[in-house]
RNA sequence: GGACGGGUGGGUGAGUGGUUAAAGCCAACAGACUGUAAAUCUGUCCAUCCUUGCGAUGUACGAAGGUUCGAAUCCUUCCCCGUCCA
């Protein structure tokens, strides 16, 4: 049941970070007929089956996601399984293979395991779309191209240009935007959410809501996260992430990584800091604020203890170069006295010929002495190996 | 079905018979500097071997063959992609 929260403090709640609301009168008068007839709004978000790691890009979305529970609403976490068939249009031309379903059904546990770190279980329906999609006969899929045109599809920023550019666009991928689209109606979806990068999908189901004679559902985008570089979006596969279940220390330092002027982003799009304790903070110290961005971040997602102890780590660790307290030991392998090989093996290098560059880079230290030789003296009971940032104590047998 | 054009290293993108393991740029990785930020500068950026040398060997420019002392570069076939015409 919704909560007697007074429908224009809920907008204002809900407007808050959002990169677009279509439209704003829309979601008032949905706002107060879900008030009239005590029903929750259904709030839908669709995800990726293949990539069940999220990173903090996705947080921004599921963080209004909870806005809209914490406002007594229901979201639909919605797998896009039948979808992810498509693939990435900026990928290769490589087919993605079909997932089988024990790998859906274990992706969808992965993704659980992470969302409701965010999300309320309770206020939460996870759907894959494979349940109406994969029952669609010729004639419905006839019947739903037939809403849409292939101009208007084309219109679409990415199809658009890849065409222009004479990048090749598959069939199926005109398909997607539909697809979409029809998982609103199969939901009858009041709101659907997404990135800004999502807006042209998101409204193709308001047009085909309309098409199937339902009321069209509001369209709400939020600011697409910048990845670590400061300069293209987060994504897994440019490497620019931070993953969510990723190690407090991991994640901690990531975090410092960021310019100064991301800094303030992040704790727009990370934080329910507003924007005005935004500003204030604008005038201190930036190192202080990274410092407290990067503690509270992890505490979201893991724990303060786990923050603070990130925190001290950093302090020590990077601040005063002391080693770290959480060095792993491995058994010397196998590998003579020869360190690219040693390298190599304990997976410090990826290769001895990379072994062979970082020693030559100067990046090796073993007990605090840089090493320009191959050829290493034979040593008793454990050293401590620094490979760049990365730490290993090596025991002889 | 026809006529053209194209497929190069993680990404872009040069290179049309010979110091080309393949320019430049981006990313990445190290080092310096710093607030281990950013920016900047420097170096590295296929693998293996050792005698660590501007060393040797192997592998690499869609795939498979061929021509040549020698091919990413020429020829043949195949695969894939785009454009135009039907």
């Amino acid at each position: 049941m919704t909560p007697n929260i007074p429908v224009e403090e809920q907008l204002a709640y809900l407007k808050k970070g959002l990169a677009e609301l279509i439209r704003e009168e829309d979601l008032r008068e949905r706002l107060k007929q879900a008030a009239a007839k005590g029903r929750p709004l259904r709030v839908k978000a669709g995800f990726d089956p293949t990539a069940p790691d999220l990173h903090l890009g996705h947080t921004v979305l599921l963080r209004k996601m909870k806005h809209f529970q914490d406002m007594g609403h229901t979201v639909i976490f919605l797998i896009g399984d039948m979808t992810g068939l498509i693939g990435d249009p900026t990928g290769r031309n490589l087919t993605r293979p079909p997932m089988t379903r024990d790998a859906i059904a274990a992706n969808a546990e992965t993704y659980k395991a992470q969302v409701f770190k965010i999300l309320d279980p309770e206020k939460t329906e996870v759907r894959f779309n494979s349940e109406w999609l994969e029952g669609l006969k010729w004639e419905d899929m006839i019947r739903l191209c037939g809403h849409y045109t292939v101009a208007r599809v084309l219109e679409r920023d990415d199809f658009s240009k890849r065409y222009k550019e004479g990048i090749p666009i598959s069939r199926h991928e005109l398909l997607y935007p539909l697809a979409q689209g029809y998982d609103s109606v199969a939901l009858e979806c009041d709101v659907e959410m997404g990135g800004t990068d999502q807006k042209f999908n998101l409204l193709v189901g308001r047009e085909l809501q309309k098409a199937y004679g339902q009321p069209s559902q509001i369209v709400a985008t939020v600011p697409i996260l910048e990845g670590i570089d400061g300069v293209e979006k987060m994504s897994k596969s440019k490497g620019n992430y931070i993953g969510i279940t990723e190690p407090p220390k991991v994640m901690f330092r990531k975090i410092m990584q960021i310019s100064d002027e991301l800094m303030y982003r992040y704790y727009e799009l990370l934080t329910d800091l507003s924007l005005a304790e935004i500003h204030i903070l604008k005038a201190g110290n930036p190192m202080e604020n990274k410092l407290s961005l990067a503690e509270r971040v992890v505490r979201d997602f893991h724990s303060a203890a786990d923050g603070r102890d990130a925190a001290a780590a950093f302090d020590s660790e990077v601040r005063k170069g002391q080693i770290p307290t959480d060095i792993q030991t491995v058994e010397l392998p196998d590998a003579g006295w020869r360190l690219d090989k040693i390298l190599a093996k304990t997976g410090l290098a990826e290769s001895v010929s990379d072994a062979a560059r970082k020693i030559k880079a100067g990046a090796v230290e073993i007990d605090g002495v840089r090493q320009s030789e191959l050829q290493i003296q034979p040593f008793h009971g454990t050293v401590t190996v620094r490979v760049g940032k990365r730490w290993l104590k090596i025991a002889a047998g």
